[in-house]
DNA sequence: ATGGCTGTTATAAACAGA
């Protein structure tokens, strides 16, 4: 089975890269991120009609969060996080999907550091890690796919140096990150690939692309009751090279049956 | 260091992204 993240950056915008995308490799699950769009304007019909049900949790212009399965309909279980009412912003989406819990997350950017978004970044992570620890708790499979927004080490970066003050890779975001894998996470790409530079994302300035200017912030992370079914991980890089394509790359596993 | 690009929309003397 086949579960992959993908930041669309703007779902009806991508529309036709994501069918494309959809059609050639055919996961099995995917969670997107940044749909751009209110509820009402999510692509049903469309994406539907490409063989996947879906759920979603738009919000207009910004943030939302979607997942996608033709492995039957996802059953949600959670919309959005606990520990702050305030906290209007669409970034998680979690259901049970092909026998697995599936979470869908897109985690704040938190630019300017420091600054009020960088510490909603942190306060947003620390709510995360707490229902992660939950999700650990129930001895489920579990998987959290999505785009973090956190370089995890210098290996996950084209050029460190140039970005260690700033809120994807500052010291408290990949201790925030560190701890989180350390409840018993398997950092799905990493494990399988430990000295391997493998980027996600690719700024659309200066041709980052083409000079393979990347980041790695696009993860998915296994709890340890599905972590031994891990067979293969990596990216789609080439569909970043297509017209009208997002900024980010779609990332995925590949777990035995 | 700066500015480069893209999607969404209050279509910009905008904002946010990473």
């Amino acid at each position: 089975m086949r579960i992959a993240t993908y930041n669309v950056n703007g779902v009806n915008g991508r529309l036709p890269v994501l069918l494309r995308w959809l059609e050639e490799t055919q996961p099995h699950v995917v969670c997107l991120q940044e749909l751009k769009a209110p509820d009402e304007k999510f692509p049903e019909e469309a994406i539907k009609a490409a063989g996947y049900d879906a759920i979603w949790h738009g919000q207009k212009s910004w943030n939302g969060v979607a997942i996608l399965s033709r492995v039957g309909k996802p059953q949600e279980t959670q919309r959005g996080l606990a520990g702050d009412p305030e906290d209007t912003h669409s970034r998680y989406i979690e259901a049970a999907v092909g026998g697995i819990l599936i979470g869908g997350l897109y985690l704040p950017n938190g630019n300017p550091r420091p600054g009020p978004k960088f510490d909603y970044k942190l306060r947003w992570f620390e709510r995360f890690a707490e229902h992660a620890q939950g999700l650990l708790d129930t001895k489920l499979p579990v998987i959290l796919a999505g785009d973090y927004n956190v370089m995890p080490t210098e290996l996950d970066v084209y050029k460190p140096e140039r970005w260690t003050d700033d809120a994807l890779f500052a010291p408290e975001i990949r201790h925030a990150f560190a701890a989180l894998v350390s409840q018993g996470w398997t950092d799905a790409l990493r494990h399988l690939h430990p000295a391997e530079t493998i980027y996600t994302f690719f700024d659309y300035f200066r041709n980052a692309y083409v000079r393979n200017a990347g980041l790695r912030i696009d993860h998915l992370l296994l709890s340890p009751a599905i972590a031994p079914r891990l067979d293969s991980a990596g990216t789609d890089h080439h569909v970043r090279g297509w017209e009208k394509t997002s900024d980010h790359v779609p990332t995925w596993i590949e777990l035995k049956d």
